[in-house]
DNA sequence: CCCACTTTTGACAACGTTATCATTTTATTT
DNA sequence: AAATAAAATGATAACGTTGTCAAAAGTGGG
């Protein structure tokens, strides 16, 4: 009773081990009938297959890896949450694997990781899925992967993956602000390894150019993706003798600390100087003022990447299949009072 | 060269299967000559255990999973790293389940979990380790287990367990909050669910109670872990005829709602009325003013909780062992603006 | 109704490990 | 040095599933 198994199942439907197994895998080369027979002493019995059972004739394996570093919780949540929908439905596991996308060792570890922990496949976050070097390895070791890249066209060369527009949803970004009359425009950087900054740059670029306004060196600083960064850059800004009126943020923490460094120099957002993020982080919907910013759907991506991944992992089961190497999303643009210029 | 097996190692070190399983799984009673030739020739094979045939033979499963029901990311994020870091440590995966503690099948949930995923454990995070029923159905299915709880004695039932005192921890705070001079003492609740709550609440009272101060209903306001139900909280304890000069919330959130509450009517913090967390969420560091708050050592607690359910699943090896069924752990003060009166 | 052909089925081996228990080696006692 | 106990080792049988391949059962054409 604690434990029935396939040769009890076999008995009682009284057919051989091996059709039992056919059923199981649904293997199309069975009988209705004795699909039916099977089915019912499956039900009877209360019978689950074995898994490292299963695993170790198949050689297939666990669960899933999810690979991320990220410092942005909300971020890496949204992440787990939507891998996770997909992982239930389809009956898999999700391990969790953070780390230090800096680190050397970092391609052997995953590797260790997928051996050690009989892992089927990774999803891998930014910007660990953007590192051209560890990919080959992944590659190199046979390691089924999807990844989840900033940039939309160009990189191919990291498929599998799923793409996040950044570029364009910067560059829409950064028109709103343009259409709400301002033309001196600061751009703060994040960090340069995630790729996302580069590309929500272009964007900003691509506005600028769009309408004709000058790039002004001096508005774009460097930088990392957390508020203190963000606080330190509107403080070099506001002591320019020229400022800007608004700034463009590669994401929401820079967003809400610069726009901490303006309250405290006693200037007002948006009147004197507008902000905007990237993400939608909870609390960009509660800082005073609001903050605009763009909304990525990580969960949906997130779940796109995982379904991906599966479909690629598991034997060819009849139609699905088919589903292209490189999908890409775009973020939406959410606009909230700190942009919006009073009405005259 | 693609998969060494003991087999493999078993010749080149040229002693039976058997011994070298038992190298590998540090049994006692093999010579030290033969461990040192058998560790050679792993080394030099690179052989890695095939967990799935392992775990079949030891009916042993070889991740654990962290169970919780949260909303707040920065809890879960913590919790996640603490149980990671020994996972990783000891050799162990880890799979999370986010789910709802609300939810009827809950229970029955989790068994489904840990056999079809082959878990050896669950360490389970508050509000789903405060539930009896679902502890029972755990134990009666001879699951491994530890939880994470709110409260300090009493709660033996739900053993094994990692404690958390937040009692004295609301207790701490609440008798800061007098000590700066305050007597008019407000205290916004969580939802019950969280035995987090009431333990908090009961703290707050203590501290009342020490110092003499009689409680006033009209002050403990019932509400949610969000910033929305902090903010409405506030807008009802501003509109009283009557206001007191000090809110205790029962988390970061509420207080930061709250806080946002009072900004918007015009008033200010700490100087008409002081405001207290409870979590030291990264928020509450940059909010202005810097919210007072409670820090948990949420990596620590889930660190420990982790080490325990390895030690109690592991075939007792020597002198490990032996560590208590139940482990208490204090919330640290962390005293900030928002809460520090003006010297007179 | 028989033969060739396709589909369905089952017997048995195999996956890589650990458990059991008998055997050999070493240590201890007399 | 023999006898006995203790410790170390190995041969072989599991664990519960799926892969292989051959046998059995259908199907159709003549």
């Amino acid at each position: 009773m604690t434990k029935a198994t396939i040769k009890d199942v076999a008995k009682l439907a009284n057919v051989s081990l091996k059709t039992v197994s056919r059923v199981i895998n649904n293997e199309p080369t069975v009988r209705a009938a004795k699909v039916k027979l099977v089915q019912d002493a499956i039900q009877k019995l209360g019978y689950k297959p074995n898994l490292a059972a299963r695993n170790l004739r198949s050689s297939k394996g666990y669960a899933l890896g999810l690979v991320y570093d990220n410092p942005n919780p909300y971020y890496i949540i949204d992440m787990q949450n939507g891998a996770l929908s997909i992982c239930r439905e389809m009956g898999y596991g999700l391990q969790i694997h953070p780390c230090r996308s800096d680190a050397l060792s970092i391609a052997d570890n995953l590797v260790q990781l997928v051996k050690n922990n009989d892992l089927s496949g990774l999803v891998i976050a930014p910007p660990v899925s953007e590192r051209a070097d560890i990919i080959a390895v992944l590659k190199a070791n046979n390691i089924h992967f999807v990844g989840i890249v900033s940039g939309s066209e160009e990189d191919k060369t990291l498929s599998p993956c799923m793409c996040v527009d950044d570029r364009s949803a910067s560059r829409i970004i950064t028109e709103h602000i343009i259409s709400e009359g301002h033309s001196e425009i600061a751009f703060f950087w994040g960090e340069e390894v995630h790729k996302s900054s580069p590309e929500r740059y272009k964007g900003y670029v691509d506005a600028l150019q769009t309408h004709g306004i000058a790039l002004n060196e001096a508005l774009i600083l460097q930088g990392q993706y957390s508020f203190d960064s963000g606080y330190v850059n509107a403080q070099k800004i506001l002591a320019l003798k020229h400022r800007p009126t608004a700034i463009v943020c590669s994401n929401d923490e820079i967003a809400a600390g610069a726009m901490a460094a303006i309250k405290s120099a006693g200037l007002s957002v948006p009147t004197d100087i507008a902000i905007s993020g990237f993400e939608d982080s909870p609390f960009s919907r509660h800082s005073s003022p609001p903050m605009t910013t763009a909304k990525q759907a990580t969960e949906t991506i997130a779940a796109s990447a995982t379904k991906f991944l599966i479909n690629k992992i598991r034997p060819i089961s009849q139609e699905e299949r088919g589903e292209e190497t490189v999908m890409i999303f775009s973020p939406e643009l959410i606009v909230r009072q700190s942009t919006l210029s009073p009405s005259p």
